[in-house]
DNA sequence: ACCTATAATGAGAATGATTCTTATTATCAG
DNA sequence: CTGATAATAAGAATCATTCTCATTATAGGT
């Protein structure tokens, strides 16, 4: 299923940044879309209808990233899932599976959200750090990994 | 630096477990409480005074985690790294640097982890998820990689 | 439409972290 | 002290990820 708002999004940012929106490329971002929360490389192949080789799939991912439309998350047994940034999808934390390892996205409601947001700058400017992002991941067993 | 309290309780926890507390072990336990947060396998490695090969020193580290002495976490570069179990160190957050990868812990007050706890649970709730543990990570420069 | 410069692709090799295999060695219980 | 069992070490094997480079597609100017 096409999604016209996220690709056009999608495509701004990459001319503003002279990168290429190929077919190739698009069938990735494609993929990411329809997922419902961070792929691993393998997923993201497996959802594709037109096979994209290991290789291209890894390079669209990494330049996405670096153009800043895709964002990467580690968890679970380490290996690297792929994400829409969240310019494009909202903010939103993670649901970890301790089993599956699958990550589902979670949303939260703005006041709860300011609350994360300054106990966040309060922990982090007792540390003299200097915040870009935050996250709250939660650990557990998934709705289809519970008996 | 020794440590004797937590040397005392880590042997229980083997102990309990039919699980060897052998010098090689005990000397990875080492590196990993001097450590001030989360620590590659490269860095525990190079923390050791005895030097430990690769192979023992995965294995004995696949074995804490499983004796749940240590926990892993997987952020910045994807590299796995390891730290003391919470029941041991205590509940706490993490503030990943995104230009040098390192992690150091952080602890929360009391109240704020009471916050904290309530809107992890109603997330989770909401989406028939099971909790076992939750993190707070943040993301940004640490004080070492801000000019 | 046709060149041309440049960016993107694809196949496979190379890398690097982690895991496995197996023979040797250390440890615990009796 | 001795046997049964667990732990260690060395290197091979695996798996995700990155790199190389020759080929192909793309955008812009003609």
């Amino acid at each position: 299923m096409p999604h016209p708002q996220l690709d056009q999004q999608i495509a701004k940012r990459l001319a503003d940044k002279d990168v290429r929106f190929t077919k190739g490329r698009r069938s990735v971002v494609a993929g990411l879309v329809n997922g419902e929360g961070p792929m691993t490389v393998t997923e993201i192949q497996e959802s594709l209808e037109v096979s994209v080789p290991l290789s291209s799939l890894y390079r669209t991912l990494a330049v996405m990233n670096e153009s800043g439309v895709v964002s990467t998350h580690h968890s679970g047994q380490g290996l690297t899932r792929y994400e829409l940034a969240e310019w494009l999808t909202g903010h939103h934390h993670h649901l970890v599976c301790t089993r599956c390892g699958t990550v589902d996205d979670i949303e939260i409601d703005v006041e709860h959200e300011r609350q994360l947001e300054v106990l966040v700058s309060t922990l982090a400017g007792g540390a003299n750090f200097d915040v870009s992002d935050h996250s709250l991941e939660i650990d557990g067993l998934c709705h289809r990994c519970q008996r």
